[in-house]
Parts: C-alpha cells; structure tokens; sequence
DNA sequence: CGAATATACATGCAGATGCATCTAGTGCAA
DNA sequence: TTGCACTAGATGCATCTGCATGTATATTCG
C-alpha cells in the first residue's frame, strides 16, 4: 500500500469536518422545527421505500448502520411515538417486521422540507457538476469497509 | 435555491453511508490493535500540531467539533488516562488549557500506524486523484454549516 | 468604580450507545 | 426425531452525549 500522502490526509479531515458539521447544522434545523433528528428521518424513509413498507428489525439497522441493539430501543421509541409498528413475521417467529403507520408517513412529509433545504444548502450546493462521480467514489468506501466487517 | 435532484440526493446518502461504515471499520481496527477510539486520536493530533501544544477546552471542542460538554468530560477521561493534563491559563483565570503528556504523545504514536492504514484503506485507496478538489468541497460544506452556528 | 452581562468550564439529569448475555425459534445432520 | 449450532431480537450494565444550570471570572458601560 502506497503511503498516505498529506493532501489525502487533509481531504480526510475534512471529511471527517464536513461530516459533523453538516450533521449538526440539519439536526439545528430539524430541532429549531419542532422536529426529531436526522436519524428518525432515516428510520421511515427505509421504511417508506422497502417493498412493501415493511423491514425486519436487523435489516433496517443495516440499512442505516446502526447496530441491532441501538436499532431495537430506536424501533421501542419510535413505536412508542407511533410512527411506526412492529408485527410478527409469518415467515420466521423470531422475528419481527418493522412497518410504517400513517402518521410516521405524515412525520416524514413533515421532516421533508426542512431537511431538504439542509442538505441543499449544506452539502448540494457545495457539490461539482459530477454528483455521480462523488457518489461513485463514496459508495467504493462504505464498500470497502463494509468488507473489513 | 433550485430543488434537490434525485443525484444529489444519492450523493448525500452515500456521503452518510460512507462516513458510517468508514469510521466504523477504523474503530473496529483500533479497538482490535487495543487501542482507544478514533476521537482521542483527534483529541491528542489537535494539541500536537497546537502552538506549544496546548489549547483551552472550548478551542479543542471547536477543532474536533464536540460540544463543550463533552469535551469537559473526553478531557476528564484523558487526563484519567494520563495523556492530557489540564493547567491554569495565565491569561485567563475562568480558562484551563488542556496540553500533552509525554505519554499522551506516545499514545499519538502506537496510533498512528492503526489509524492510518485505515484512512489508506478504505478512504485514500478510493480517492481521485484529485484530493485537493474534493478537500475543497468539504470544506465549503463544513464552512457552510459552520456558519449556521 | 460598580452593576449588568457575557464567557469558560463543570455537573446533575435524562436519554442513547455498544458489549455481553439471554431467550426463543430455525435448520441441519446423525 | 432429536440434538446442536446458529440467528433474531431484547435487555442489564457501563459509558458517553446534550441540555439546562451552576460557579467563577472577565468585560462593558453608565
């Protein structure tokens, strides 16, 4: 492996700056709104578009890298908010699918806009022209450290 | 502001996914090498490279972006651990300034070769060969953000 | 100068996290 | 079919976080 020049550790540590900058402006926003974090936003949004609307506990902590454990006391508070229900799985009896209810919907369309106008003005409108090529560079990552699991 | 296109909104996801498993897998690799988490690595480089290696808590909070708060606390932890020590600021009585141990900077050592074959690995291996444009972007989103406060 | 306001840091409290562990249910294999 | 290793998810515990607040010091301005 070549060695770590400085130019890719500055681009790491602003990485790393962007990131919990950028994180902490939205969740400003969203909390300034009346609003849940970021995380809930997450949460129904991998709900929203699974098939069918519904994940079982562990897949959607996958899905937004949490781990299983803070995924089930996440699920414990979001359903105690009701936004979203947790029901038996016909096909496994250990486990249990995640799914929406209306009013998670409703929450959802409600974080939209402001969580919308956060990543544009944050983080899109800082972006090139080539968002896919940024988007390909990224997703090399999360797959490279995916593997290391 | 122009509405977010489908692109963009890919590009944001990864971004997150990337930051997830990235620092993930490096946590993973420090704790294995049974070393501390990613954060004292930033606590103890952000005094290093300091002029006279020390800086007041809040400057350090800033720099690694953590609250005050919690800065309090890792500062606690650190000094417990023995890599930092705190010391009264002569200029300003109501200040402490946090600065470095000998084995805070020996810690910074057994570290680094960790820490940065994972930034190799999973973040510079997947780089452009451009950093410094990407560098660039980061830094308008996180001063973007920044400037929210 | 002296009162009001602002700043640096610490701390009580209420969450939220990960790790190890537990329970229940699955599935393969002898 | 039964036994055993494996998986899904929940939970006790220790730890870490943010918010609101507290204490001490600095600064500003009438």
């Amino acid at each position: 492996m070549p060695p770590l020049e400085d130019e890719q550790l500055d681009a790491w540590r602003a990485f790393l700056n962007a990131h919990a900058h950028v994180t902490r402006a939205i969740g400003r926003d969203l909390a300034a709104a009346g609003l849940p974090d970021l995380a809930w936003y997450d949460l129904l949004w991998t709900l929203y578009r699974a098939p069918e609307r519904r994940l079982r506990v562990n897949e959607v902590a996958r899905e937004v890298v949490l781990s299983p454990t803070a995924m089930s006391r996440f699920v414990d508070r979001a359903e105690a908010a009701g936004v979203v229900r947790r029901e038996p799985d016909p096909a496994d009896r250990r486990a249990l699918q995640v799914t929406l209810t209306d009013a998670g919907v409703e929450l959802l369309r409600r974080m939209w806009p402001v969580y919308e106008q956060g990543i544009e003005r944050h983080f899109a409108a800082q972006l090139d022209r080539s968002p896919q090529r940024l988007r390909a560079m990224l997703e090399r990552m999360a797959e490279s450290a995916r593997r290391t699991y």
